[in-house]
RNA sequence: GGACCUGUGGUGCAGCUCGGAGUGCACGCCGGCCUGUCAAGCCGGAGGUCGCGGGUUCAAAUCCCGUCAGGUCCGCCA
């Protein structure tokens, strides 16, 4: 039907006959005679020259058999990458006429989500939408050919899974056949891949959607795709070195840039304790550099009641002493918000001669002050530890907090991501590795441990023995890869051998009977012959939009669905026939 | 289950604090003019249940209550 996409005519195709197929994309009239058509198709627009009875409404369809010749001296048009040709003695047929539209193709202004997502198809139209589902598209290749460059075999699993009650709420799909019974929708094929592994295919990947039923956010819907891998006889840096080629092929797949590789490839690790150490977060985003300090040492024997607790921790907010009063109580109103019991401030000034505030107390070497509302309850010496543990300089704000440990933590972590600032810098995409989180979350109710990962997943040799007198304290062989402060997927060595299952699922109050009845079927498959295993999952529709540079996942799925879970292009979830209920065994109470 | 933000011709915004006639801007749409534009330009026109319901008031887009839709977040997401 064509000979050529709008974007790609040259100065090459001078003196040619071409045919374009497009929507007009806009037009320019100019009395009877001449008039102008942009003709666009994902590659690009391109002038036509036409008469007036030619000029169509924005949006329509039409194909155009014409010539191309170099424009008139001084009309060529440098920002368009065809502005130097146009098409002329053009042969119009309208395929499609458009009507008046509802929002403009041409992203000139913003256009509201809502409308967007009602009008999707007109949405993906658009520059923004073609460019991250053809770089989506461009990263899951390049992942797919990772995958398959290390010996890994892709392998399709059931969407028609069986119910495994555990961790996110499930889709549940009635059977016809089967009255009163019921699929679900895989919240990941976990048990699927270790299927695989005792079927004796050692390396395993799905580009995989997974489905859960559980409230929407920015970086989360319904359903999600993820690169899904399982591997035999490895241990954990093998995983870490399959999931990184993956992703550094991806990025740099999408980015076009090889020269991102370098700092790609040396992706740090920290350990859970560490990271939340240093960055308050189990998924850190590393494009700030500010790290939160442990003032616990300098502070063990302070007369400050307020400071005498599990841990006292500081975070350096980076030209903070401008912040106004009211500004500060927002600060300590939102550490409130997030479980603290309060926040400590202290702001470093230049000493002034004439410096007599109640609240500020003079320094050593004189070219610092301070403010704070506590500083009179501490020695010049903390005072000075608390200076030099967080580099605080003239001008900057630090920020105290004295609490638990986990609680200290994440919330001078949260503060961090509030209010320091991330680096302009080339290194756009900050990769981290976490590892060793800890094997149980706390307790629930009946005092039972809540597994941190699903309950296959393999605790440290060396803490085995905290098993039955501090469980609490035992860490897993799991890891989670964050990018930018995103959790971009995680994964783990599974448990393979039966009397370590048995421990696992003791401590987390599951009786034998239980999992017989909940996994019995994966139990018994490993009581033939199982490989040690392990693998990970990777957040497609995260890492997507990150290389994108979007703020939600949204804007990289085609057809997403909104917060509460409909769908404004379709309109669904819809009622169904009540034919179709019978058949389904189904009946529905009315709200 | 909870907190906060948004909702004004087809689109994007302003108007809301301090109530006074649906007032304004840009784009689009319809008609006219226009032979080198390129987000063309110029002239004219049409287009509104100010999300919906209630309340306060002589008077509500504006203030109050409720509700719906969209978003951000908490809970939830092994």
């Amino acid at each position: 039907m064509r000979t050529k996409y709008c974007g790609t005519i040259s100065a090459d195709d001078i003196d040619k006959e071409v045919v374009i197929c497009g929507w007009v994309n806009s037009r320019r009239e100019h009395g009877e005679h001449l008039a102008f058509l942009d003709i666009r198709d994902h590659t690009g627009v391109i002038q036509c020259v036409v008469d007036a009875k030619n000029v169509f409404r924005s949006e329509t369809v039409v194909k155009i058999k014409a010539r191309v010749r170099r424009r008139p001296e001084g009309t060529s048009n440098e920002s368009l990458a065809t502005g130097e040709v146009e098409l002329f003695d053009c042969e119009l047929t309208v395929l499609s006429e458009a009507a008046p539209l509802p929002f403009a193709i041409d992203g000139h202004h913003e256009t509201d989500e809502q409308i967007r997502l009602r009008y999707r198809y007109l949405d993906l139209r658009r520059e923004r939408m073609q460019y991250n589902l053809r770089l989506r598209a461009k990263v899951i290749s390049a992942m797919r050919r990772a995958m398959e460059e290390e010996g890994f075999l892709e392998v399709e699993t059931p969407l028609l899974w069986t119910p495994t009650p555990e961790g996110a709420r499930e889709f549940a799909i009635p059977s016809r056949l089967q009255p009163g019974c019921f699929y679900v929708l895989p919240q990941s094929p976990q048990i699927a891949k270790q299927l695989l592994m005792v079927g004796g295919f050692d390396r395993y990947f799905q580009v995989a959607r997974c489905l859960r039923d559980e409230d929407l956010r920015a970086d989360r819907q319904f359903e999600f795709t993820q690169l899904d891998l399982e591997a035999s006889f490895i241990d954990e840096e093998d995983i870490r070195s399959f999931v990184t080629k993956a992703v550094i092929d991806a990025t740099t797949a999408a980015t076009g840039e090889e020269s991102l590789q370098d700092y790609l490839s040396e992706i740090p690790i920290f350990t859970w304790r560490e990271a939340m150490e240093r960055f308050g977060s189990d998924k850190p985003d590393l494009r700030i550099d500010t790290e939160i300090v442990d003032l616990g040492k300098g502070l063990e024997f302070t007369s400050f009641k307020a400071f005498q607790a599990e841990s006292v921790k500081g975070l350096l907010v980076k030209k903070g002493a401008c912040y106004s009063r009211s500004k500060l109580d927002q600060l300590i109103e939102r550490a409130k918000a997030l479980g603290a019991k309060g926040l400590v401030w202290m702001k470093v000034i230049p000493s002034s001669d004439d410096d007599e505030a109640a609240t500020a107390g003079d320094i050593s070497k004189g070219s610092k002050s301070l403010e704070s509302p506590i500083v009179k309850f501490l020695s010049s010496e903390e005072v000075q530890y608390i200076i030099d543990s967080t580099s605080a300089e003239v001008n900057d704000l630090v920020l105290i907090m004295a609490d638990s440990w986990k609680l200290a933590s994440s919330v001078l972590g949260q503060l961090r991501i509030e209010n320091c600032p991330s680096k302009e810098s080339s290194k756009r995409f900050r990769f981290c590795w976490i590892k060793d989180f800890p094997m149980f979350e706390g307790l629930d109710e009946d005092g039972n441990l809540i597994a941190a990962h699903h309950p296959f997943t393999m605790p440290h040799e060396e803490d085995m023995d905290l098993m039955d007198r501090d469980p609490l304290r035992v860490r897993a062989k799991s890891y989670d890869l964050v990018l930018n402060g995103w959790e971009l997927g995680s994964g783990s060595i599974r448990i393979h051998r039966s009397d370590i299952q048995a421990k696992v699922f003791t401590a987390l109050g599951i009786s034998e009977e239980e999992a017989e009845q909940r996994f019995g079927f994966l139990l018994k498959a490993f009581s033939y012959g199982a490989p040690p295993h392990g693998g990970f999952a990777i957040g497609i529709d995260r890492l997507v939009a990150i290389l994108a540079g979007e703020d939600t996942i949204r804007e990289v799925i085609a057809f997403p669905k909104t917060q509460s879970g409909t769908d404004l292009l379709t309109g669904a979830p819809k009622q169904i026939s009540l034919k179709q209920l019978r058949e389904l065994n189904i009946s529905v109470k009315g709200k």
